[in-house]
DNA sequence: TTAGATTGGTTGCGATCGCAACTATATGCC
DNA sequence: GGCATATAGTTGCGATCGCAACCAATCTAA
């Protein structure tokens, strides 16, 4: 008599990552979104840039990951907002340089240490050597699913 | 002379979270939607009833902390399809009782071993111990948060 | 040089999502 | 009983997303 393969989706891993993930995102929300009207994607992108980088939409595409289409709306709402230079790119002219402003910097200088504390209190729950060998293992399937990680050589 | 604090969005965990998830998501989504037709709402909701549970709409968006109304959908496309079936509840004329038809039976049945397989595939880039130390760290992030756990007494 | 293929980025469009408002039933209080 | 409040679920609506199509610039090769 065979037993029936069962799914408790709670133990479902790609569901437990799914609704982790949601959960993480929608109380960081509360800092980018409701503090300084942003929503993820533009938090990326600044994030991403960082107080001195100057880099392609393609750049941010590929080394976060996100649709190419969602990157351009999301640059063009950060240049509404005067967060964001968009300037041409002298060696290919389809390129498009993304920048910080001033005012972007600002902004920048002001999320990140909001948004670090928040990771330290997510990660909080856990031992040094829990939270260490848990970042082990996502990076490891960061890497086997081809993910960019920080060490990786610079994409494009 | 203070040291500007900046930060790497590839070591962000909020981000490396969403981004694993939705990659996860991505490649699971084949077995699902191109097989079966069913979106992630659907898919959740067919792994939360299996072969035989009879419950509520609201126990299936606490148990998956989905929202009432992407439930409330996801359940009547189902019924469309002819997985589900919707009945009235004798103790409480506003609930609906959800429960999988025979059809839906079958495609559970059908798609819950190819479901185990990716996440066996999945975790298959991490040694025993550190699999085991991975699902720690999430289970305690989970617990951490309020997320329902399988472990935990039925919601509602 | 010039036609075709490729690439970086934007835009049109249909689909999904979450919030707010709504309907209907149930409960509490007098 | 009867009115106020709360709860289960649905629906209208605006916003976001990804795909496909498109535009413009670059590259390739005859």
């Amino acid at each position: 008599m065979r037993k029936p393969v069962e799914l408790q989706l709670l133990d479902f891993v790609p569901f437990r990552l799914n609704r982790l993930a949601s959960e993480v995102s929608q109380r960081l929300s509360d800092i980018y979104r409701d503090r300084f009207g942003l929503e993820i994607p533009e938090w990326r992108i600044v994030a991403t840039l960082g107080p001195d980088r100057r880099c392609t939409a393609q750049y941010v595409a590929e080394s976060t990951r996100m649709h190419k289409t969602r990157v351009s709306r999301a640059a063009a709402r950060l240049a509404e907002l005067g967060l964001l230079q968009r300037g041409s790119s002298a060696a290919d002219g389809r390129e498009v340089l993304l920048r910080l402003s001033a005012k972007g910097r600002r902004v920048y200088a002001a999320l990140v240490p909001l948004a670090l504390e928040r990771q330290r209190l997510l990660m909080a729950c856990l031992e040094p050597a829990e939270a260490a060998a848990f970042l082990h293992g996502l990076a490891r399937l960061e890497r086997s699913l081809g993910l960019p990680q920080s060490g990786d050589p610079a994409p494009g």
